[in-house]
DNA sequence: CTGAAAGCGCTAACAA
DNA sequence: TTGTTAGCGCTTTCAG
């Protein structure tokens, strides 16, 4: 079942079982004769430190939890991609938890996980500010795509990716852009609609929300239907599964993108590259964002408390043929 | 830092601390009405159990550790998510690991894990076959998209899957395939490959292979140009996002899908369905195969270890506008 | 620089 | 049914 302890290692070595512990979690303080000596037979006998006794004691667990709130997501796969990169270097181990969605298994599992774990990554959480505060008091936290006063935080700027999607509608000639907009409980959500709202007033466009719609493909259909009964010329759906579910219904009830419809996109997932027209959508360094949240997350001891880090990462507007100038009527 | 523990809580209830331990972990051993009170004191203080204590005794860790061969490839999206979900209902831990494709990496990071995880789940694992079984000797291991004789596996079935693949194409009159072949050291790879060149022989049609390809998108530019110089009619390459890649490769030459060239993949990734031409493709249950895997994981100290089982779940072909009968020259 | 010994939080005999 | 008592494997004072 387990192998070799280092009571076998200290044994083997004629040394203390101390000794063969600093040898491992302090090669400074031990002779280099004796360092060596002990590496030698402990690789003989093949030793493993035991990650559970060795955070028993030092508080240390080496494990941080990235909570994502719904794993089929393709966004997240950057993220998790990037966060997992980040911690295999400092030889972490990411644990991913998925919560579905659901507020309430996104609370259980962190409450099972925390004596465990040196930190969480909530990504997209559903939970309440209430709760993320709760957690936040318990153990480090870095949220990701979602942003609090009082938590360090890792977010793409939707401000100015927002206006940068208006923008790009505007120039088109569209005078008018309707957001299909995501969950009810999604902060990305309303802050996206809200950044969109002050983007259509700056620029001079309208706006108009239609949803709150659950931001899978399937979803498409209702949202596509609300959008053409809107008389939209312009959609800016919640994400890209969204839009891509929109843009099938469209073409499904004859309507051409971006002739009749122009189509946009949050996330930028690989998907949206290859369907038919490609989707304009609102992209950004999603690898970036995984790896610079648990950067955080690893130094968040060295900082102050109080006022917290809220990284804003760069979004970068990308252009494919689902927009089009607006139709002459 | 850390939370309460049990001798708070039994001296909170005003017993001793195996008895706090046995409400928890058998609730059987006690009675109904010490339980309550030790439950509600519990509550009360913010009581949660360590698991890494709970793991240092018991030896179990609630845990297993899926380590996934490139955690960038959308295939194993689904596999993560149904064993996420599997190992949810039995309150077990997924622990990600990405092995980057370097059988180096897959091999460190088992072998770090392997004193904190009950067992690992081994996603189209780059290891040679002595690795696997120095693992499993170590570990309960189930492999996922990948056999061998003495270990649990659970796979799609290829040989009826190529089958399927090579019978479609030949119906549609090709004479001949190509198979765009997968990195050097998957299973997958040599499998497909065997399985496509077994039915093209019961078929009656030829079966060439080029390769090997990294089965990503941009390596499917090379993969289409070596295709069209051997004068394919049909081209079977090893996973969806190298067909992709091919496709694109195509447009860009001239050539149209399917008149010129059919093009299947495998996996049933999201993006074949969107992509233009839709995708054929080899699809199958593959949150059932993550599913499974856990399952067969959980239950692996319950079995003869002898004649591990080896799942074998079907595929289905998935026909969409890539593939087409072939021109008449 | 190294050894002895205590103990992290919990479980598992063994008693009572 | 409940309490007592050893540890699990490791780190960490405190001596030497």
């Amino acid at each position: 079942m387990s192998g070799p302890t280092i009571y076998d290692v200290a044994a083997a070595a004629g040394v203390a079982t101390s000794t063969v512990s600093r040898a491992f979690s302090q090669p400074g303080r031990v002779s280099a004769a004796t360092r060596d000596r002990i590496v030698a037979v402990a690789a003989e006998l093949g030793y493993r430190p035991n990650p559970h006794a060795r955070a028993l004691l030092s508080g240390k667990h080496h494990t941080v939890a990235m909570v994502v709130s719904d794993i089929a997501n393709p966004h997240y796969f950057e993220m998790i991609r990037g966060a997992e990169m980040r911690a295999r270097v400092s030889e972490y181990t990411l644990l991913l938890v998925n919560a579905e969605e659901s507020p309430r298994v996104e609370w259980e599992q962190i409450q099972r996980l925390s004596p465990a774990v040196d930190g969480f990554l909530l990504a997209a959480s559903r939970l309440p500010d209430e709760n993320l505060r709760q957690v936040a008091a318990q153990r480090p936290v870095v949220l990701m795509s979602r942003e609090l006063p009082d938590l360090t935080s890792v977010v793409l700027d939707h401000v100015e990716g927002c206006h940068q999607v208006v923008s790009h509608l505007a120039s088109l000639g569209h005078r008018d852009l309707v957001y299909l907009a995501g969950p009810r409980n999604s902060w990305m959500a309303s802050t996206r609609w809200a950044a969109l709202q002050r983007a259509a007033e700056q620029i001079g466009v309208g706006a108009r929300r239609i949803g709150p719609f659950t931001p899978k493909v399937t979803q498409g259909g209702a949202a596509a239907d609300a959008a053409v009964n809107a008389r939209a010329t312009a959609v800016v759906a919640h994400n890209d599964l969204l839009a891509i579910g929109v843009m099938q219904r469209l073409a499904q009830r004859g309507l051409r993108v971006p002739e009749d419809v122009s189509v946009v996109g949050f996330d930028n997932i690989f998907a949206a590259d290859v369907c038919t027209p490609g989707l304009t959508t609102l992209g950004g360094a999603h690898t970036d964002l995984g790896r610079t949240a648990v950067e955080l997350l690893l130094t968040a001891g060295s900082r102050a408390a109080d006022d917290p880090p809220r990284v804003v990462l760069p979004t970068e507007l990308v252009l494919r043929g689902s927009t089009g100038t607006v139709a002459t009527a």
